[in-house]
DNA sequence: ACGATTATCGAACGAGGTTCGATGATAGAA
DNA sequence: TTCTATCATCGAACCTCGTTCGATAATCGT
C-alpha cells in the first residue's frame, strides 16, 4: 500500500496528472493491474489516497513553522507554504476542487488553519468563513496560475518573458477605447511575477480579514 | 460550427463534462466522428470554444447590469453574477482553471471587470492584481462549491441537510483537544449556505481593496 | 491437513480520442 | 460544358485507459 502511493506521487511529480494510469504504475511496482485494484477500489481513490498522501508532506512543513504573536501573520505563512506547494505539484489542485472527502490529511490542514482564526476576535461563522476564503484564495490563484505552461515547458526555447511577451502584444493592439483595461495591464502583464500575483490577492483578503476582527 | 458548439453546450448541461464526447456530439448533430474534427483539431479545442460560447452569454449579462456610482459595488454584482453562472454551468470551473488562452469573450469578461478597477485610485499593478484577486474568489470558490454532490444528486432520497450533518456528526466526535476548531465549525458546516460562503469570502477581497484604494 | 482469508496476476471488454483514406459537393477556370 | 482544386462529410480502425473476473498462489488459524 505504502509502495504503491509513493509510486502513484513520483508518477504524478514526473509528468502530471495524466501519467497515473494503472498500467503504468503497475509496470513501476513490477505488478499487475489487477494487485493494485485489491488495494484501491478504481482510480479515484487512487488519486485520492496519493493526494493525502502528499499533504501529509505540507502538513508536516505546516506544523514545522515557528508561529508568531500574530495570528494573521501565521495565517499568511501557512497559506504562502500551502500555495508553494500546490505550484510544485499542480496536480494537487484537482483535488482540491472536486474532494468533498474532507477527511485524513486535508482535515487536519484545514485544523491548523482553523486554529490561527481562534485567536482572533470572529464568531465560529467568520472563522468558518475566513479559512474557506483563505484556501479559496490560495487554490484558486495557484490553479489559475499553474496553468500557463504549454509548450514553455515541453519546448525549452520559448522562455517565459517571450511568452508572456507575445500575449502582451496581443493585448496593445487591441483598440484602445474599447479596451482601456486591458490596456493598461498589458505591460504588467509582460513582467508580471505568479507568486507576487498571489501574494496580493492573499493580502487582500487578509486585510479584510484584520478589519473584520478588528484588530 | 455554430451548430456545433451550440450541441456540445446542451451536452454539457445536461450530463456534464463527461457527456461531452465526440461520438455523443455526432450522433446528437446526425453527423459523423469526422466531421466534428474538421471544424475542430482535438478535444480541447472543442471545450474551449463551447466554453467560450457559453461565457459569451454570462458576458451580455455582465454587460447588461446597471451599474451605480461605486464601482466596488459593481465589482460585487459582476462577481456575483459570474459566480452563479458557474454553479450554474460547473464545468466552466475547468474552463477557468486551466485556460491560459485570454482572449476572447473571457477577454471581454475580464476587461469589462477590469474597468471598474480604473475608477479606483489604484496604481496599475494594484488594478491587474485586484481582478486577478476577484477572479481567484470567484473561480476557487464556486469550484470548491460545486463538488460537493456525489449521490445527492442521483439518488435524490439524501438530502443536502442530512448530507452535511453526517460530516458534521464526524466532526463533532472527533478530540475536542487536538480538534478544536473543526469542533467549533461543525454546526456552522451542517447549516451553511454554499452562497453565503461565497459573499463573505468575497466581501473580504472587497473590504481589502476599498482599504488599498483608501476610498 | 485443510478450509479460509489474503494477495497476485493479466487477458478481455467497453468507452473514448484520434487518424486516415475514400467519397461526395461546389465552384471557379478553361 | 468539363475539369480540377478546395470544401466537407463520413465511419471503420487503432490505441490507450479504466475496470472486471476467474484462476492461482501464499499464509494462517484450527
Amino acid at each position: 500500500m505504502e509502495a504503491v502511493l509513493t509510486a502513484a506521487v513520483a508518477l504524478l511529480d514526473e509528468a502530471g496528472e495524466s501519467a497515473l494510469t494503472f498500467r503504468a504504475l503497475a509496470a513501476r511496482l513490477g505488478t499487475g493491474v489487477g494487485t493494485i485494484y485489491w488495494y484501491v477500489s478504481n482510480k479515484d481513490e487512487l488519486f485520492d489516497r496519493a493526494t493525502d498522501h502528499a499533504i501529509g508532506g505540507i502538513l508536516t512543513a505546516v506544523e514545522g513553522q515557528p508561529g508568531s504573536d500574530d495570528p494573521i501573520a501565521d495565517l499568511r505563512v501557512m497559506a504562502v507554504t500551502l500555495f508553494d506547494a500546490i505550484v510544485d505539484r499542480p496536480w494537487l489542485t484537482a483535488y482540491f476542487m472536486r474532494n468533498t472527502d474532507v477527511q485524513g490529511h486535508s482535515l487536519r490542514l484545514y485544523e491548523k488553519i482553523g486554529q490561527q482564526t481562534l485567536r482572533l476576535d470572529l464568531t465560529p461563522r467568520q472563522r468558518f468563513h475566513a479559512v474557506s476564503a483563505i484556501v479559496g484564495v490560495v487554490v484558486g490563484t495557484a490553479a489559475d496560475l499553474g496553468a500557463e505552461i504549454p509548450q514553455e515547458l515541453l519546448d525549452g526555447h520559448v522562455d517565459r518573458e517571450e511568452f508572456l511577451g507575445r500575449y502582451a502584444a496581443t493585448w496593445r493592439s487591441l483598440d484602445a477605447a474599447e479596451f482601456p483595461f486591458v490596456h493598461q495591464i498589458a505591460d504588467e502583464f509582460a513582467g508580471h511575477d505568479d507568486r507576487e500575483q498571489f501574494l496580493a490577492a492573499l493580502e487582500l483578503t487578509l486585510a479584510g480579514l484584520r478589519l473584520q476582527a478588528g484588530t
